[in-house]
DNA sequence: AATCTTTTGCAACAATGTTGCTTTTTTAGT
DNA sequence: ACTAAAAAAGCAACATTGTTGCAAAAGATT
């Protein structure tokens, strides 16, 4: 349980508790992200389903972790690594999704692209999700 | 009731049935996607809510309608416009969230990008999710 | 340490999705 | 058109997932 849990709840402005700590730290040990089925089986039976929407649904709002969409309704949860601030996410990151491994991850690096849209239409935000084979896999 | 719905439930060795041909035709009268829960109210309570889960299930195995990832956990269905086949889309669009209207959009002409991926992850399929406000709603 | 505030856990509920089985409908062959 | 075989629909029961209100517990503040 690192140091950095207690911090990062504190300059959010949330009280530090167990399960904070303990599904913040998930994620931080974690490369890929996360669903909320994934998050009730690893922190170990120990919390309420509900608190796991709950802490799930303000660490969201917080800007401290973002979704990722999927076409097969589950809903992913990753780090925001970017600089997310409350109520307004700055995620303009590529999703990878490997077909073998089945996890999901976050491409920092790769930005995502403009995309030139119709007259009429205004983009607000641009999700990209890349299916396919990653690293680890293909070795 | 158009006689479409029946050639394409025959071209794709369907049998032809009342659920099938309604379910499809809602699909062919409307511009947008479609959730089940979208199906289930507009065919007006007369199939079981278990024949419209297999009937899209069906439809998407035979590359008659695709899936469209959401970032809500509500799974969207749209007609496939491309040259889906049987357990095989090629569907190369983007789709199109308007923030204003709920609406889901294909939008068949823009093609989704190609992304340079760092070295060792593979793409076998790209979907792009703009979110704005759709040409109707911009007027 | 005492108080006030926030979060948790619980229970009850709602919504969504799945499965097995029986009845009905469709299809294909006569 | 009639019949037999095959496929789909409907039903019931169940599983999973997500939501809400409220009392108890834990955290923050003084
Ligand atoms: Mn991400
Ligand atoms: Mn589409
Ligand atoms: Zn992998
Ligand atoms: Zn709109």
């Amino acid at each position: 349980m690192a140091r950095d849990t207690k911090d990062i709840l504190k300059k959010n402005r949330l009280s530090v508790t167990a399960s904070r700590e303990k599904i913040l730290n998930l994620f931080l040990d974690q490369s890929g992200a996360l669903a909320h089925g994934d998050i009730e089986k690893r922190a170990g039976e120990k919390f309420d389903r509900v608190t796991i929407y709950r802490t799930l649904q303000v660490f969201v709002e917080k800007g401290i972790i973002h979704t990722i969409p999927t076409a097969d309704n589950s809903i992913l949860y990753a780090l925001c690594k970017d600089d997310c601030e409350e109520g307004h996410h700055h995620d303009h990151h590529v999703h990878f999704v490997c077909r073998q491994c089945q996890n999901t991850y976050c491409l920092d690096n790769v930005v995502t692209p403009d995309i030139k849209l119709p007259t009429g239409y205004s983009a607000k935000q641009i999700d990209v999700v890349v299916e396919g084979i990653c690293r680890q896999c293909s070795i």
